[in-house]
DNA sequence: TTGAAAGCGCTACCAG
DNA sequence: CTGGTAGCGCTTTCAA
């Protein structure tokens, strides 16, 4: 491994000014810098981590601890490490995994051996065990979704709440007066910290426009074909004739084939919104308009802020909520025909039922 | 942070005293090994991770570089990564990911600065470009998966030619004479090393038992329900009455529903084994007899061998291929009645068609 | 069984 | 604009 003496003499200065070329933390002449430069291309110069560390006190090491739950959604999962990981290489920063068995383990541990310089926590619970964590170590620590006591942290997401509202403020506007919401897993609504602020956005939205909503899960521990295709019907008979669909994509293909093979015909019967996917909503088989979580969006902000954080000015601990966008492909249409107003008590319209 | 030299004056000893107790690298009283133990966890110490790699040229870190094909199947991911991390975390090692758009580059940074102390390879493609790099790098390499040209390298891996001629194996003991293998998607069968290999191993298989082997993929770029379907009803009209599974969770369960649409009882009328599965075929609609890939086989001994690679009995290169198990599930039953010989030609014997 | 001290390779301060 | 050099916190000889 050559070292930096090696290119300093090469390039015929000190070593002190190679460093400081390649930090660029002092003026380098044009001429002794491109001397610098091609010395450490030729010798295929690295500086050493370790060292690097030691004397710099930065490690260009963020760790990003995820618990890995069996009920985790791999790929979207998935989608926010690697969206993390190319953000971080862009202000080159690597990526640390956190995977333990005990999250809190990890976080202490690097925090204690000055491995990382941030730490980025993904897949938060709504009781997250690593939020007292994070207040205690002095090592700057991003979430990546948004705890229930989200108090002196530094949080971004997707807001879940504005994007729920925005999908039933649309539906309301085309004149859907009766709304049925395609949710996640029970399990989901428990370990996970977006699916109830997607559910009760959208119920106090409805509620808000005088819409009846009812909702339903696609399963009780993970999405299963089954309980997604009884959740379409029962929503359909609670008299949705607009659905908000926050769940995996095989559960959209569900409800989509659901539709399809019962003769309702999208936008024309039946209008669809998809909240919170972070696929292609565009490339189903039945294009469904989409408020998508955008795993760059969240993930971009949140290295930004790491990197922030080791500076001087500090980003204030609080939420950071990316608003919602509205991507239409044709699933949403008015309602032309009024509605057949059924006996309807007063009772009837803020119904809100769980089904299972 | 908390440093030795306070963890020595605490104790009342050297500082080298300190490093020795806690390396282990040198006999210590227990009365000093003890007073050592008491500092280091009411200080709270941690030795400093940069010190460390500086000192001691060892980092305790291993890269895990990771293409994240668009293609890339995540749940089995996610399950190598874990694994990975845990089995490393077991040793004492963190896990860096490299997910670099360009493989190679991570690859190279790393082996240059001195970040990591061995590199795992995971998702190797038949031609990964990763191979040649592994070859001109110091820093010890190893390959989870078998590229085409593995010369000189140390891979680990289910042997999957012994575990798909396992499973023909069985299904010809059991009588059957017609076999149809439903694989993956097309796209794996160019971008993946294992796919290709349960393929030939299965036709070479059946071709030396004198049975007849069909094949079909599970879709064209990703595991498609419809693709799925089409491909079992062609295997059915070339005559198989086993099928070997090496496909998506999903697609199983295609598999299993078509089957039982067509009346078609398991394992009375058709047998079925999987094979490379990693998730629990028992738990299936129907449960499956299963030759299963166990991520934590693979990646325990990668990461013992990468461990060895940094010690003194360095791990020869080569295959390191472990031998597939057989879990029984009852999805396999003898034929009993004759198969009725159909008007069968020397060349219907070999068969074997592409149904895409 | 224990200590003292020489680096590991780099950053950043102090000089010039 | 450029050099010299003192550490950073640890590991590991060399001595006792």
């Amino acid at each position: 491994m050559v070292k930096i003496n090696e290119v300093a003499a090469a390039a015929g200065v000190s070593i002190s000014t190679v460093s400081y070329a390649l930090s660029g933390k002092r003026p380098i002449s044009p001429a002794t810098r491109r001397r610098i430069e091609e010395a450490v291309r030729t010798l295929g110069y690295s500086p050493n981590a370790g060292a690097r560390m030691l004397a710099g006190s930065r490690t260009q090491i963020f760790a990003l601890t995820e618990p890995l739950r069996r009920d985790t959604h791999a790929p979207t999962h998935m989608a926010f490490v690697l969206a993390t990981a190319v953000a971080a290489r862009r202000s080159d920063y690597d990526i640390l995994l956190l995977t333990d068995e005990d999250a809190k383990a990890g976080m202490s541990r690097v925090a204690a051996n000055g491995l990382v310089d941030a730490i980025l926590v993904l897949d938060v619970a709504p009781d997250d065990e690593r939020v007292v964590l994070a207040r205690a170590i002095s090592t700057p620590t991003i979430f990546i979704g948004v705890p229930d006591d989200s108090d002196g942290l530094v949080c971004v997401d997707l807001d879940f709440a504005a994007a729920a509202a925005l999908a039933v403020d649309r539906l309301a506007d085309a004149g859907h007066t009766s709304l049925g919401l395609v949710g996640q897993p029970d399990v989901s609504y428990a370990k996970s910290n977006f699916p109830p602020r997607v559910r009760s956005a959208f119920e106090a939205t409805a509620e808000r426009r005088g819409l009846q909503a009812a909702f339903g899960t696609t399963g009780t521990k993970r999405t299963s074909r089954t309980a997604t295709r009884r959740t379409v019907s029962q929503l359909l008979d609670a008299g949705a004739t607009a659905f908000v669909l926050h769940c995996t994509e095989e559960a959209h293909a569900v409800v989509l084939a659901e539709l399809a093979e019962r003769g309702l015909n999208v936008p024309g019967d039946v209008s669809v919104v998809s909240v919170g996917a972070s696929f292609d909503t565009g490339a189903l088989a039945t294009p469904v308009d989409s408020i998508p979580l955008v795993p760059e969006a969240s993930c971009d902000l949140a290295v930004s802020l790491a990197i922030r954080s080791l500076g001087d000015d500090r980003p204030e601990p609080g939420l950071r909520l990316i608003p919602p966008t509205y991507e239409s492909h044709g699933s949403v249409a008015s309602v032309h025909r009024a509605p057949e107003p059924g006996p309807a008590t007063d009772s009837d319209i803020h119904r809100e039922e769980a089904v299972h």
